[in-house]
DNA sequence: TTGTTTACTTGACCCCCTCAAGTATCCGGG
DNA sequence: CCCGGATACTTGAGGGGGTCAAGTAAACAA
């Protein structure tokens, strides 16, 4: 038992701590979201919008049924921060599109997650780094829908 | 610019990162509590029921209103994955305690969790400390108030 | 042209969530 | 002892989020 290597973590303890993490900084997300009037999945939806996107493109992206996200972007569209515009090419598509202010939010409310930014913070920069990689060589099999 | 070590991730690039695979890691959560015919927040409920848990507690550790835990538990009784007991030092109190069902259910959620474990099992044993490391430094600012 | 597929919307229905109000209980000060 | 204030839980109203089934419009292929 080394005291300066940690002992190498059960795969459920890792799981767990994943887990703690994720939901902190959901609960960051959403706070900052709400800040603005928004719930987290009207922010989600902004953030996805950095071009014109089909709904169907968005239903894909949130992996939800295409009839929820007609009301999540009716919602939107009520305040101004998307609007939906008629595709040229193809007359069934509309597009959504992040107002000015739309985007304004959505920046705004990355800026504001300051539990999240206080906590990355913490680390230096090779600290940064390793996280970084590591999470970058998870991120592929997460994404796999098996 | 060297080519072994990654450069340093920007604030965003790392806070992408992170939420991209907590938001993989939800999803894979949810979609191993529906095999049961549970909502993901019916399994999180679950998962805290290590031991008698008043309401309350579970609200405080849920961070949401009392009044939600009740339904969340009504549905859970009702499919006889939890009981409510009367606690013997406060009659105000109601304990939740999760049945040998609920408890078994939830195990099967943890283990089905299989692209999260399929993705953890990409680390070796140094890498999977490394992170954990890295990752136990995070949580305490992540899970402040503030 | 006719039939199939795709994009979007609508309506029904459930769960999650909050807030306001109500009941039962506990607890501390007169 | 009793009374007022806090605490634990439930109920009901109201809205967002989510699915499914059905319907319309448009694209597309045979």
């Amino acid at each position: 038992m080394r005291a300066t290597t940690p002992e190498t973590p059960t795969k459920l303890q890792l799981l767990e701590l994943l887990a703690a993490i994720g939901t902190a900084q959901w609960r960051d997300f959403a706070a900052a979201a709400a800040h603005h009037g928004l719930t987290s999945t009207q922010a989600k939806v902004l953030a996805q919008l950095n071009g014109p996107l089909p709904m169907r493109a968005l239903a894909t992206l949130l992996v939800c049924d295409a009839s929820n996200v007609t009301g999540i972007v009716d919602r939107l569209e009520a305040r101004g921060l998307v609007r939906r515009e008629p595709d040229p090419a193809d007359r069934r598509v509309k597009n959504v599109i992040a107002t000015d202010e739309g985007r304004d939010v959505i920046r705004r409310v990355r800026e504001e997650m300051q539990t999240t930014h206080g906590a990355l913070d913490t680390l230096d920069a090779d600290d940064s780094a390793t996280l970084y990689s590591l999470l970058a060589r998870l991120r592929p099999g997460m994404e796999k829908d098996a």
